[in-house]
This record gives structure tokens, sequence and C-alpha cells, in this order.
DNA sequence: CATGAATGAGCCTTCATTCAT
DNA sequence: GATGAATGAAGGCTCATTCAT
């Protein structure tokens, strides 16, 4: 009934925190309770629908249905259903922060004998994350691949992957462990980018690997490749 | 008169001929010299709209009008938007067959100090080719993360890489060359997959390596990760 | 279930004759027999619509029924509501052009005393033409109040009138017939601008004036307002 | 916890009080101060938005957060959009009532030579105060195109103006000083709207008049037209 | 062989208004 | 008096595909 002929949004719409990844307008977080509880069960309802649709075949529609709230709602919390989509980004990226050198061993790693069970560690913990994550993770790599701005996301997010262990490989080969002739920035690439296309064959399109030989491969394989192979493995773990 | 209701969907693709490769309903090749020019003018404008607008973002009307035909006459010639997109998927797989153990030197690697040149050569040739095809590449990617038929094929190419990658693989084990304690086929997947990633982050994505570097590192990782590392390297090259 | 994500149309819309008002892309006009019925019939059926409704309250689908084909037949000649509605003024526009040196009279009025006759022509004609199109009138003024497009293409068309009036006016200065204290174009958009807003305080606004005192009164405020009231009139008429 | 159904449509405004122009509904007035405040700020800001945006372009939630209460606020003071448009309307028009004979001037005007003075300080007055409202006197005429209401408000104005001016004109008439051929409540409506519409011309359409010149071509046109042109004018001014 | 007109299901988004707190 | 969360109807537009000529 009114075509909104070229409506200027500004005015209503706020940027929350240009400190994360947010590059979507965001609408103001509710003040209230009863918003707060509408607002989870709206993400919560998005992720379960986005995780059986995906972004493009999921309509807004069904995630109110499943939240139990009216159409309209939805637009109170978010302004499309990209940035709902964003939120459970968010909320998954949480839960999959596994650089090479993870939480509590970065500075723990004094020791060359260390650095084989942290490898295996942050594989194994990105692995399982991934598994766990696997129905979105699939979703967000779809979106990733047809809109920009996941695109810009997933690219942001692999970088500072690789840039952690970018920093960890020069270690490695400042104190003599390896393989020197290697470019640290092109190794963390490669070798981080092995192990999400593994991650994502396995866990997304099924390709049949047991959990426990996928850590063990890719374990093996930074340390071959990183010429740490003649570094004695604790809790090493043969193929099966 | 009566138009299919809505959008195909991917559930409406079907089997008509098990024993290709093409899942999709294809039409008779046309006999006429007039119809297999036309034809041609439509796959090549197919691929142009193709990389331009994705598979998703393209129009039918925009392949006939940049192939100089009437809209109608696209469906003289294919089932679909899909089938002309599988036209060219295999016009591209055409450029990119280079396996492990490329054309002419399969059968010709006898000697273990060749093998550190041949999987040079075979990255090398597996990069060059992707690089040209980048564009393209792109949109196949892409169109496999929505669509399983797509995604169905990617897999089946990516597998009969990494079977033969395997098998090479397995040959090196049994000479005594490479890592005995690794699978055959998982690393297989994981190399194989590491390549195509990296060249999917630089070429589509736009990471900043230098193509020589890109060869090195990839190589060398090959290299290391089998184990191959004490070979001696013919034509090595160091990083930059 | 696509979200047509900002895709471009460029490709897709051409503007037909630079040298009309159209601002607004328009689609290539239909080639063959059929195509050119069905446009016919689209116009006429917007018509008879936007009169009902006007452009706001109106449905492309009202449109549609009322012509007899299916929606999508309507964005095969038309880029969106707005356009039909444009063509529709077009049309209007057409059956409106009075300037005041009218068609047949602009080289003829030779004697002054042909100048009262000739003006009184234009009201006449201007003011039968607003009358008959006086529904369609409404909804266009309508428009251009909410419409930027339609604002502009009015304020066009009040100019042309006003650039033929004030040269006329100039001419009558020029030979000593009128006030010659007064700017030819401030007044060709005062008494041109008089004309048109008593015209749509009585057609569409519903004031009640009959027709030929309307004539009559208009007429003699120009030439009172011109200072003419001297020139003998011709086939002059009192006041009913 | 129902609310209406769709959108406000022009007929769902209802008379409650016919001895007020306000056709709408409207709500007690506040008693306390506190709410006296509150209504001032919110008609403020209601000014405020509607002159940016129009009646139909605006949003309560607008208004509200330009008045720094909440949204339901507007609803204790406001019965709907369109009546503190109303308010507004009300505010303007207090600022615009420039009769032909204006306030001190209507019975002082005894003798005829007095007569050009005064139209030229009613033309005067009425375009400055137009000039000073133009922008919410746009949105005024916006609303009255769309809004049945606003249309008869705006009918209702000028019918006032007019038919103050023809019997001006009557008088004048009587007198023997202007041309008796003409019917006086016609002429009224048309000189009325000549200065009405293009004041709207200059003044919101943005055509380039200046302001001295308005005032002298209206002036000038008033009085030839009426035949008044013979009568000496005291402080003329000839056009620039 | 080529043409191009016709078809129609599908979904996102807005925002005035209500009312429980 | 003030708050702000919840409601839900309504419609513009796309484009793959068909088929009569």
């Amino acid at each position: 009934m009114k075509p909104r002929l070229g409506r200027a949004t500004q005015g209503d719409v706020r940027v929350t925190d240009a400190a994360h990844d947010n590059i979507a307008p965001v609408m103001q977080l509710p003040k209230g309770d009863k918003g707060r509880r509408t607002r989870a069960k709206l993400i919560a309802a998005a992720r379960t629908i986005f995780e059986r649709d995906g972004l493009l075949e999921s309509r807004v529609s069904d995630i109110t249905s499943e939240a139990d709230v009216s159409l309209g709602t939805f637009y109170n919390y978010f302004v499309s259903k990209e940035q709902a989509f964003e939120e459970v980004v968010a909320e998954v990226n949480e839960a999959m922060l596994h650089p090479l050198t993870g939480r509590q061993t970065e500075g723990a790693v004094r020791n060359i004998e260390d650095v084989p069970a942290m490898i295996e560690r942050n594989n194994r913990a990105y692995l399982e994350a991934y598994r766990e994550q696997a129905e979105f993770m699939r979703r967000f790599e779809e979106a990733a691949h047809v809109h920009e701005h996941f695109r810009a996301l997933r690219l942001a997010r692999a970088s500072r992957f690789a840039t952690r262990n970018a920093r960890t490989i020069a270690w490695l080969q400042e104190s003599g462990h390896a393989d020197p002739s290697l470019n640290p920035r092109y190794v963390a690439m490669a070798l981080s980018g092995m192990v999400g296309r593994l991650a994502h064959d396995v866990f997304v399109l099924g390709q049949d690997v047991p959990f426990e030989d996928l850590v063990f491969t890719l374990t093996r394989l930074w340390l071959n490749a990183l010429g740490l192979n003649d570094v004695p493995i604790k809790n090493g773990r043969e193929s099966s």
C-alpha cells in the first residue's frame, strides 16, 4: 500500500560495536528483560532454521514460527535475515577459537618437546569443534560462497588463525627446529587450509575418515611438513 | 503453456543416463551445421555470463543476449540453465586434468629421485590451470556449495585426484621412501585438499602469494609431509 | 526463495528516447504484433486503475486483472508500476498541448484584434482537455506531490507552457499592446498557474463553476491582466 | 493486544465533534504540567519530522525519538499520526491568516486610492507567510493530495480567503472601480489561486523569482485583472 | 531451427497501534 | 504519566520454462 520509495534508514540503525566484524547495521539491544529473552529465543530458532535450510532457502517466517513469536517481532531485533545469520555466526565463532598456540598453552610452550602435543591438541580441538558445529559450518561456508559479506567474515577469521600460526612457525624456525626454507605465512596458510578443508570434506561432505585418524594424520602431516619429524613425540598415536 | 511451478530446485534434477557423469537430462546433439554453431555460441556465452554472475545470479536471457539469439533458442539446446552450466564445467575440467602422476609421467617415474620433480610438475600444472580458470572455478565452487548435483560432481573430481595420489603414496611407502605410519588415502585427501584450498584462497579470494612461492611452498610441504625430505631435489628452488 | 542480493540490472534496461521526459528506464518495445496489442491493453487497463485508485493505492495485480493477462506479463512491458503510470501521463499530455499560441494559430496572429480570440481559444481548449482528463489529472497531481520524478515531469510541462506564453507576452509588449511594466516570464508563470489551478479546483475538487463562466472569466482576467482591455473583442461573451 | 488491522486509511477518520474544524477524534488535553510540556515537545518534534519527511513518509517512532520520549507516549496525547499532523496544521494556519482585507485594514479601506496598497500589503503578507512556512506548506499540500480529510481542510481554508476577497471585489464593482462584467466569486477563486499557485511554484518547487518581483507582479496582475489600472498607485514599484 | 510472448508462485519488510507493566 | 515489546496484513517483482507461430 505504501511503496517506501527510497526511504532513508540511517536514523534508525546503529553500529553497536565497531570492534567486531559486524559490518551490517544492527538494532539497539533490547532494554528490558522480556526483550532479552525474546531475542535469545529468536537466535536459537534462527540457528535451527539456518542449519535445516541454509541462509538462502530459509524464510524469516519459519524462524518466527519456530520461536513462537509473530513475524513483526523478528524485525524488532534484527535488521534483516542476514543480520540474524551473522549473530549465529558470532555464536559459532565463539566455540571455534583454537589457534595453533591454544588458549592455555601459548605461554607454556618453552620446550620443543611440547610442540607435537600442542599441535595435536589444537588440531583435535579444532576438529572437535568443527564436528560439533558441522551443520552450521556447512551453512556458513555456503553463505560465504554466495554473500560478499560473509566471504569477508570467513576470510578474516581464517587470517587470524593463519597469522598466529605463522608466528609460531617463525619461532620454530628461529629456534632451529623447523625447515628454514619455508615462508612462515605461506606455510601457515597452507596447513591451516589443509585442516579446514579436510574437516569440511569429512564432517560436511561426509567423506569417511575416523575421527582419531583425522587427528593423527593431520598432526603427523603438520609435524612432517614443518620438518619436526625428528622431535620426539610424547603421547604419540599410530594410525588405525 | 503450463510452466513449471516455481523455481527449479535441487530435487528436480533427475538421472537419465547413469553411464555418464551428466546426471541431468541432456538434449540430442544438433545434427545440422547451423545447429552446432549455435550451440557453441551458447556455451561460450554461458561461460562468459556464469563467470560474471555465477550460476545463481545469472539469467538465461543474459546468456541468449550475449549469444545474440532469442530466448527460446536456449531451450532448443539445453534442458535447463543447470545443464548449460554443466557443459561449461566439462569444458573446464578438460583443462584441469593434472593428477599427481601426470599424463606423460605416470609410468615414467621409476627412480625415486624423479619424485620431487614430478610433484612439483604436478603442483605447478594444477596451479597454472587453476589460475587460468580461476573465474570459473570460483563459480563452480559456489555452485557446489548450493547445488547438490554440483557438489557431487566436485566431490567425484576430487576423489579421482585423491585416489591416484593415494596410489602413488602407497608406492612410495612400499619402496621405503615415505613415512609408513600414514594412511595413504587420508594423506592424499589432506594434501590434495591443501593444494586446492590454497589455490582457491589465492586465485579466487585474492590472498597475496607470488606464484613461484606457491609452487615452491606446496611442493616442499608435500615432500616434507611425506617424509621425502632426504631425497635429493633436482632443480630445487628456495623461498623468496 | 532467491533474495537477489543487489543484482545489477543495467544490462536489461534501456532508455528508448533521450529526447523525451522519460527519466526512468524503459523496456524494449515489443517486436511482434501480439506484443503491441498486449501493451496497449495494459496501458488502457493501467489508466482505468490509476484513475480509480491513484498511483499509490493501485496494485499491479489489479491492472493485469483488468487487462486480462497474468501478473508477470506486466513486467514484460514495464519496468515498474511507475513507468506504466508515466506511459499514461504521456498519453494524457498528448491531449493537452495547448499553448497560448495554439497549434494552428501561432503564425496566424498578425493582427492585434485576433489576440483575444486566440487567448479564449487556448483557454477553452485547455479547460476542455482538463475536464476530459480530470480523473487522471487528479492522479497526476497527486503523484507529483509524492514522487520526485513526477514532480519534475509536471514542472517541465508547466515550464514549456510558460515559456511559450512568455514569448507571446513579450511580443505583445513590444508591439505596444501589453503593460510594459510586467516581466513576461513571471506573468506567464502567474497566469498559466491561475488557469491550471482553477481548472484543478473546479474539475478535480468539484468547485461549482459553469464551464462557460470559467472560460469567460479566465479569458477576461488574462486580457485585463495584460492590459489588453482596450482591444476590441470579437465574439466576446458576457458572464452568465 | 489487538492492533488495528492493516494501515489507517482515509475512511478511518471519523467525526466526533462537528463543531470544531478537527474532524478526527481528539484526546483530552493534559491537566498536569508535565503533561502539557510533553505534549508541546511532541508537537514541535512532529513538525520537524513532518517537514523533513512529509506525512506519508514519516514514522511515529521518529517523532518520539526527536521528542526524546518513548513510542507509547505519543498515544497518550494523540489519537493518530494524522491528528498530530492536524495540530501542526492548526499552528501553521495561525501564522497565515492574511485575507485580502487584512486584519487591521478591513474596516479602514474607505478610499479607492488605498486599494492598491491594500492589495499589495495582503499579497506581501501572504507571500511572506508562505515563504516562512514553505517547508510545512509543501507537506500540507502533499497531504491534501492524498488524504481526503486534509483536502477538505485545505479547501475550506481557500474558500474562506476567496469569500472575503469576493466581498471586496463586489464592493469595488459596486463603487464603479472594478470591471463589472466579472463574477466576483469566480474572480476571487482565480486570483487567490494564482497567488497560491505561484507561491507554491516559487517557494516549494524552487522556481527562481525574486521576492519583490513576486509581490510586484502579483499585485499588478490583480489590479489589472480587476480593471483598477487607472487607479493611481501610491508607493508603486516597477519591475526589475 | 528460431522466435519471443506468456506464465505465476514466492517472500521480505514496514510501522501504526495496543496494552501490560 | 511513561514505557517499549508485540502484532500482522499487504504487495512489488523475478525469471526459468513452455509453446504457438
